[in-house]
DNA sequence: CGCGACGTTGATTTGCCTCAACGATTGTGG
DNA sequence: CCACAATCGTTGAGGCAAATCAACGTCGCG
């Protein structure tokens, strides 16, 4: 049932005929994850990719000052993973960790570049899926590089309204890359 | 001759056979940039992605009050184009030019599709270019969004060291999301 | 109920920008 | 090939954006 959400997403791109999706289906791993439940430890080699049915995860790193930088928020229908080191098995540079309750289906790395081979489609998937992620983020780092905060912060909102009430104050002052004190100053500016 | 390089960075990913190659060799399109030559504007549609085998290009957002954030540096063995634009035909919102004289290798969009289908392992390449380039950006939103900019610029010239030299402050400022001013600063703090 | 994390507010400091002036370098037309 | 203009890199003075430090009320959770 909650394979639903998942099949929709890959037909958002490419067209499964039964047994392929059969074959992609018998390799999913769902899980249900509890708020602040780890799911990948910088450090660790990321195994599995994760795909969000329900909940919210966030991907960040961890610096030696113990202060932390939320590179993206995943809430229902979005991918999950640390990228590199899923593609390549070097240790994880990102953590990632469960803002609510919820549930994901994860993809073991072995079985999936198995997958690749059975069903080439899946190839073109995750083409188009990287080539979206890689165009969002080239869009964050131009927005980081040259707007201030305010900017950054009314375009979070108006981009995804979603989670402007579902994720607290001080996750989203790490995405924005500024502080928690100063992003409240903002909203008071914002108000008036 | 200036196949080499190119054919070279595709075997990175894939092995094609003699027919592969020759099916893909016949769609390239060789084509010498001179300095300051634009290869795309905003608001075109980009209908090329360029390899580059000589010279260097960048790729950058304009600004309404007329400035400019360059996001890629593109020297020999990359490659550039505005991705979403390229794989969605919307309007481009970045512009790519040469900062060198040099040579780059274009690929059709349409061509691209129908080499995708004709040989699929093309899929996987660029299914691990994009992969590559995703967590590129990540990286690089990272230190953005944590680091300070005399960091970024020590970083840069660990990671590019080719670079340093050939490219000029103005644009490596731009690059680092600071001002040329405050790059000179931060240039000679460091000398002392 | 009480503790700890969160959000707010104020005072002060720091990172980076703007504006302006000046040599040095590049490039361009005569 | 030279002369002049334009752009580039540097330096200094002053301003704004965002951080730090600290204090306080509130809420969620054990």
């Amino acid at each position: 049932m909650m394979h639903g959400l998942f099949f929709q997403n890959i037909a958002r791109h490419i067209q499964l005929d039964a047994e392929e999706e059969a074959l992609l289906k018998a390799k999913l791993h769902c899980r249900a994850v509890s708020k602040n439940e780890s799911l990948l430890k910088a450090g660790e080699h990321s195994k599995m990719i994760y795909f969000v049915t329900k909940g919210c995860l966030r991907i960040y790193q961890s610096h030696q000052n113990g202060e932390e930088t939320n590179i993206l928020f995943c809430p229902e229908n979005w991918w999950a993973s640390d990228v590199m080191s899923f593609s390549t098995g070097i240790p994880a540079t990102y953590s990632i960790d469960a803002l609510e309750d919820g549930e994901v289906i994860g993809i073991d790395y072995r079985d999936l570049e198995k997958l690749y081979i059975q069903v080439t489609k899946l190839e073109r998937f995750f083409r188009i899926l990287f080539q979206n992620g890689f165009a969002l983020y080239q869009n964050r780092l131009t927005l980081a590089l040259s707007t201030s905060a305010d900017v950054r912060y009314v375009l979070f909102n108006q981009q995804y309204p979603m989670l402007r009430n579902r994720i607290s104050q001080k996750q989203i002052a790490s995405y924005l890359g500024i502080t928690p004190v100063f992003l409240s100053m903002i909203r008071k500016r914002l108000v008036s």
